[in-house]
DNA sequence: TTGAAAGCGATACCAG
DNA sequence: CTGGTATCGCTTTCAA
């Protein structure tokens, strides 16, 4: 591979002016311009990243990280981000944290290490602490789904409250009083204020809560058919369950079936996340829109804008989730009947 | 953050030395290592990959070039991958393809540029000539999911006729006759593939074909969806479907249920990759077992031993699939019935 | 076993 | 507008 200095004998000018010409940093006449392109073609010239990197202190890499890589949620962020960078020629590191304090922090040590520029971070275990510390040092980064008040202005979230309260909403307005509810591991943000969100809608049409309708579960669909399994056990009456992700959904919605409820005539279902599973179920979940690739989409922006300087459309930093109603949940039956 | 040249000093070694003893190289007298490692553990001395890969000509890091980031498919690969290279202290640059030759092109390129020391290619529309090539210049790469002669060595396969037999055999051995088939596109060599076990199968049990009972489709959801509606239509009989993907099962399954046809009581469906979501479904799908992530796990260790003479268990460059029997088939209704 | 010094391929500052 | 040159942080001969 032809370096920049064959190319400046090539050309008959400097390595300077060769840079120059590469990076547009500086005026160059248009005839010494022509000349080195013309000898960057004949040689198929193409910098050094790695070169360049060292000199000018700047790996023209981000780093991402996130609890997996596998499952449904995560590829249609990283898919987002990638794309973006690609295209302003920055490329991506990607790393897993599988939601453990750990290796969430070994990540990011590990993406600073590879000199990113900035990370993009969705943490779920590290302590906001250290979070603040971080953002202390020179690190750049962005906060996905999480918000730290001494750091907010790093943070881009989905408002889980607004979606959990639209989640019983739908099924308060439908009819339903007595609402099942299984959660998230409470000592994740999200999972708290989505529950948060289906107390307020409760007060709001003032139901009073079941306390014994309430089942924490993983996040995980095994979770989903324990729930319900729970509450049939316990005799817990619910008319209607909101799940606080679809794969618990997914289970509760499998569970259902094993038990013979049949959905939603029995039992109304609402999930949460509009993964791409969701319309793959039978019947179809009614869920709540996380929109992770928008959410992916400005962490990117707010990289390029910070870090980058190439300033796009202004930057948002919380967004509303919104209700998707499909075949899982259904009007509840007339008390009188 | 602190440079080896400060490590050197406050040790009071040379450069050379420290070099060695983080690098492991060469024989170091167990003093002054002592005196090193002291001293790096004082100043929180962690080397710069970035000069490293500058100097040595090697970036440490790996490529991997995926169809698509989104979907339930690739990320179980990237995933193993990930954490295998994490280990060795690589780290992986990932790119998209989207199935296109120029988009896929492009994107090697990226990766070269990028200094990566190797590439995971799993890519569908360059051409054999084009990878065989690459492989004459000095680029060192694994394929995945691709066999092209010439470079057979660096090929890392699931026996994809074997699977499409072994899906058409499952509805055989049931008594089912009259098997529709909903393929992938058939410019993709898998596709072709798997079709090519169907027929296999077929002509095993002395069973013709219907030239009618097959339908092109493109490996999503809708084309499963048109495809059974196109057999429906039609009026071909079959009491059974294979599905060339999942996804493709999926939205046969949802166009089943929404043609009243019951599943699997009257129509018997059989998947293809077995991927996260197959047994969210209602009935759980039956499937082909593609182990994507042992695949993933083959081509990294390629990676490792050919690239980084990192010597693991031996390579095996062909995987077999394997039936998922779960309850989207069922015994075909004797013909006396 | 250790040190000195020459790169690796760019960037960026300082003159001119 | 262009050239010279120090520098980035580390690896790797070559001698000692």
């Amino acid at each position: 591979m032809a370096t920049i200095y064959e190319v400046s004998e090539l050309a008959g000018v400097s390595l300077a002016t060769v840079s120059r010409v590469v990076n547009g940093t500086a005026k160059v006449r248009q005839s010494t311009k022509d000349k080195v392109e013309a000898a960057m073609r004949e040689l198929g010239y193409r910098p050094n990243t790695i070169a360049q990197s060292l000199a000018s202190n700047r790996s023209n890499s981000v780093g991402i990280l996130v609890p997996e890589l596998i499952g449904p949620f995560y590829g249609a962020l990283l898919s987002r981000i990638e794309s973006l960078f690609r295209a302003a020629g920055k490329h991506v590191i990607i790393a897993a944290g599988h939601s453990d304090a750990e290796l969430e922090r070994d990540s990011i040590e590990f993406l600073q290490s590879r000199h990113c520029d900035a990370l993009i971070l969705h943490v779920e275990s590290v302590s906001d602490d250290y979070l603040v510390a971080l953002a202390e040092s020179e690190c750049q980064f962005a906060l996905i789904n999480r918000r730290v008040a001494a750091i907010s202005e790093r943070c881009i979230t989905l408002d889980n409250r607004l979606g959990g309260f639209l989640a019983s909403e739908h099924l308060l307005a439908l009819g339903h009083r007595n609402i099942g509810y299984i959660s998230g591991p409470m000592w994740k943000q999200d999972a708290k204020e989505r529950y948060a969100g289906h107390q307020q809608a409760l007060m709001d049409f003032g139901v009073k809560e079941n306390q014994h309708a309430f089942f924490e579960g993983d996040f995980q669909e095994t979770s989903g058919v324990a729930g319900l399994q729970y509450f049939i056990e316990q005799r817990i009456p619910i008319s209607a369950l909101v799940c606080a992700n679809d794969e618990m959904a997914a289970g509760a919605l499998t569970a259902a079936h094993d038990l013979g409820i049949s959905v939603p005539e029995q039992l109304s279902i609402v999930g949460f996340d509009n993964t791409n599973f969701s319309h793959y179920t039978f019947p179809k979940l009614t869920t709540i829109d996380y929109p992770i690739a928008e959410i992916g989409a400005m962490a990117a922006r707010w990289v390029l804008a910070h870090v980058y300087q190439k300033p796009g459309e202004p930057l948002v930093s919380s967004f509303q989730p919104k209700l998707v109603q499909r075949h899982s949940t259904f009007a509840a039956r007339r008390e009188s009947a």
